[in-house]
DNA sequence: GAGTGGTCTAGACCACGAG
DNA sequence: TCGTGGTCTAGACCACTCG
C-alpha cells in the first residue's frame, strides 16, 4: 500500500518510511549524515536487527550509501549527466572521445578516460549482432571513463580482427576525430546506427569496476554501428544509472 | 575484487556467489526453485541470518524473487519486450494505443491497458520541459499497461489544459490511430520529440502499481512532444526494467 | 497440518577510520 | 582510542500456502 497503514506494518517498514519521507521532504539533504544505529534503536525502540533491515532497504533503492568505519551513512546525491544524442548531422557522437570530453566539461564536470586493447573471442552479444561466427577473433578497445576523478562508466567496442587489423583502432591511444569519422575519411561511410537501452542492477564485475554501492543500477546501451548495409561494429556502453540520463533528440515522424 | 579469495570474504558473500554462480551457469535456470533457508543452514553449515543475508543480496540484485509460504524463492525469469523507436516515417510510435498493442502481439505477447483521465496543477517534470508556470492546469491519461495479465509499465502524458480541453484527449479511451495523428489531421504537426531516457530503483508508488519486488530498477522515458517549435505535451513512461529494453534505429549522421 | 519465509530480539566480536 | 558499521549466532513467533 502507497499510505503506510501503522496498523500491521512491519517494524523495520515503518523505520525506512520515516527515514525516507525526510529524504524526499528534503530535511534529511543529499550528503547529509543518515542518524546512527544506535540513535535509531533508541528513537524508534526496536532493536538493531531491525534497524539494519530499514537501512538496507533504502541502501537497496539508491537512498542512502554502506557506511564505513566512523564515517556513517550519508543520502546519495544525485546530479546527472545528460548524454545527448542526435542524428542529425554535425551533432555530437557518444563514442568519441573528444566529443565526450568537450561535452562533459560543457556540463561542468572534469572527464578523463583510460584505455586498454585486447583482443579475445566475440562474446555471444558481439557475434549476434554482428552476425559473426562465434569463435571470430574480434579486437576489444575498454575505455573505463571518469567524472571528476571517479570511475563513471564503461565503454567496450568490439571491432573484427580482419576489419581493423591495420587501422589505429588496435592503437592504445585516442582515435582523432572518432572511429566513425575515421571510417568515413577512408570511404566507409555509417549508414546508420542501433541503439538498445535497457537497465539492470550491475554484475558483481561491473559493480567492481564502477566502484558501485548498493542499489544503483545500471544504464546500458549497446549500439551496433553500420557501414553500408551491413552490421560493422558493435560499441557496450556502462553507466552509472545514478550519473546519468540519455537524451535522443528526434525528429517528427509524419 | 572480481575472483572471490576464500580466507577472508564474509561467510554470506561466499554463500551468494555460490548461489550467483549457479545460476548465471545455468545449473539454477530461471524459474528453478532456490534452496530453502534450511536447506542452506545445512549445506554451508552457517546460521539462518547468514543464509537470509546472502538471499537477501541476491534478491536486491534481481536474481532471485521474493519467497512466500510453501512456494519457496525461485530464479527471476528475463525476457525482454523491446520497444521501437524509430523516426523514420510510418514507424510505430510509442505511446499510440494501437501500435502498442499491435507490436507486443507481434512480439508473441497478450497486452491491454487500463485508462484514467485526471487533472492536476503541473508537476515539476512537466512545467519544466513544457515551459509552463507551476500552477498550470494539465490533463493527465494516466495509463497502466498489463501484458500476460500481470502490470508493465505506466504511460501518463500530460497536456495543458487549454491546449485539449474540447478535444478528444480528455475522453477515458483510446484515441485512434493516437494522439500525434489526431494533431496532425487538425494542422498541428509533430516537428520533433526529445527523449530523456534513464533508470533508478522504484519509488514505493510505482513499486505497488507495477507490483515490483526488491532489486528491479525501472527504466524512465520522458518523450517531450513538440508542435511547430514549442514544446506541446509531456509523455512520462516507467517501465520494469527486467521486462523492457528500448530500441533507437537512428540513421548515419555524416 | 507441515514447512516455508517474514519478522524480531539480544547478544557477541571485529575492522575501520576520525579525533 | 573509541564509536561506527560489518558480520554472525541462537532462538522465537507468526502468516501464508501447498498438499
Amino acid at each position: 500500500m502507497p499510505a503506510a497503514a501503522t496498523g500491521d506494518t512491519p517494524l523495520y517498514q515503518e523505520l525506512a518510511d520515516a527515514l525516507r519521507t525526510q529524504i524526499s521532504s528534503g530535511r534529511l539533504a543529499p550528503g547529509a549524515r543518515v542518524p546512527t544505529e544506535h540513535e535509531l534503536m533508541a528513537t524508534h525502540d526496536v532493536s538493531r536487527s531491525t534497524v539494519r533491515l530499514a537501512l538496507n532497504l533504502l541502501a537497496a533503492e539508491g537512498l542512502i550509501t554502506a557506511g564505513r568505519g566512523r564515517a556513517g551513512r550519508v543520502v546519495r546525491r544525485r546530479d546527472l549527466i545528460t548524454i545527448h544524442v542526435s542524428p542529425q548531422p554535425g551533432a555530437p557522437r557518444l563514442g568519441e572521445i573528444d566529443e565526450f570530453v568537450t561535452e562533459l566539461r560543457s556540463q561542468g564536470f572534469a572527464p578523463s578516460q583510460k584505455i586498454e586493447i585486447a583482443m579475445q573471442r566475440a562474446p555471444e552479444l558481439v557475434a549476434d549482432r554482428l552476425d559473426l561466427p562465434g569463435d571470430t577473433l574480434v579486437v576489444v578497445r575498454r575505455r573505463l571513463r571518469f567524472v571528476d576523478g571517479a570511475p563513471c562508466s564503461i565503454a567496450d567496442s568490439y571491432f573484427p580482427y580482419e576489419m581493423v587489423k591495420d587501422t589505429p583502432v588496435v592503437q592504445p591511444g585516442d582515435i582523432q576525430p572518432g572511429v566513425v569519422s575515421w571510417f568515413a575519411e577512408h570511404g566507409r561511410v555509417q549508414s546508420r546506427y542501433v541503439d538498445e537501452v535497457s537497465t539492470k542492477m550491475p554484475e558483481p564485475d561491473d559493480a567492481y569496476r564502477l566502484q558501485l554501492g548498493q542499489g544503483v543500477p545500471v544504464l546500458i546501451q549497446n549500439r551496433t554501428h553500420y557501414l553500408g548495409d551491413a552490421p560493422a561494429w558493435l560499441t557496450r556502453i556502462v553507466l552509472r544509472g545514478d550519473r546519468h540520463r540519455i537524451v535522443y533528440d528526434l525528429p517528427g515522424a509524419r
